[in-house]
DNA sequence: TATATTATGGCATATAATGGCAGAAGATAG
DNA sequence: CTATCTTCTGCCATTATATGCCATAATATA
């Protein structure tokens, strides 16, 4: 699974380091190096092909006629962008996702299980600078019940 | 599948150049860089070939007897039109479908899955703009239960 | 301390997107 | 039936972006 933080620089072409440590689970767990990157909020999440694919799999099948779930289904795929791992470990990120999560060059990449968060450093420190500790403390009890 | 974003410029002559990551699903899962376009809502369906033909096989299973179903049948038929993909990977889009959906120059085409939406920028931007996101939270909830 | 790996910058090349134009095909009017 | 107009289609040119590759510096590992 992926865990821990790491900040890079992004070239000038849109180009971003995958830490070594994401990509050597993307090898070993998942045997492909490729990541479907879309927005969330304001930042990005890339999955793994193979849990992604998962994810499209569901959605396929789902029924066009709700047109509030198509939306949902318009907004998730139109956003997600396939994105290789170059030969130097590095992904190229879309224009559109960058001026979406508002990344110019320095970004923060947090393991969050089975996905990987693509940060701003700008944004990440605002919402995750001080006051993490405390968001953290009142939202551990939640944790408690799974074993922390 | 087709998945993610992007704004292209129409030609004069109505001819849209389809993104390279959607003609590389084309060649490479269906074999064939041939789309069926058709109007749908404000906005304009592209299915390949054999999405396309699956879904006629579909349909002709339906009986005639509801009146409505038959209408709606002859509006998806009756506006449905083969567009290959030309050496410079762009297709024709007819004049009847855009100006149905509004299209002048600017177009977003949108990867859906198994087909892809081609939207007027403008109608993009009304329905599809900001709020977007708040839309999809809301609607995320349905999704919920397909693994997202 | 030597060697491998990682992160990242720079540059050359390939591919993508798209405008322009001309000939072909098709429609329309006389 | 032919002249004219419109639309379609293929091809070339240009620009921007993406991609591959090499070099270097920093860090980790033996």
């Amino acid at each position: 699974m992926f865990r821990g933080r790491y900040e890079h620089t992004m070239t000038k072409t849109g180009r971003v380091s995958i830490p070594s440590k994401f990509r050597e689970v993307c090898r070993k767990k998942y045997s492909d190096e490729t990541f479907v990157i879309t927005n969330f909020d304001r930042y990005l999440i890339a999955y793994p092909m193979r849990e992604w694919n998962e994810l499209e799999k569901k959605l396929s099948k789902i029924s066009i006629t709700d047109s509030k779930v198509t939306s949902s289904i318009r907004y998730l795929m139109g956003n997600a962008v396939e994105c290789p791992i170059d030969n130097q470990g590095r992904v190229l990120i879309p224009q559109s996702l960058r001026s979406y999560a508002a990344i110019e060059t320095e970004v923060v990449l947090v393991g969050m299980l089975k996905k990987i968060e693509i940060w701003s450093k700008e944004i990440w420190e605002k919402e995750n600078g001080s006051g993490a500790f405390e968001t953290f403390i009142q939202g551990r009890e939640v944790l408690a019940g799974y074993g922390l």
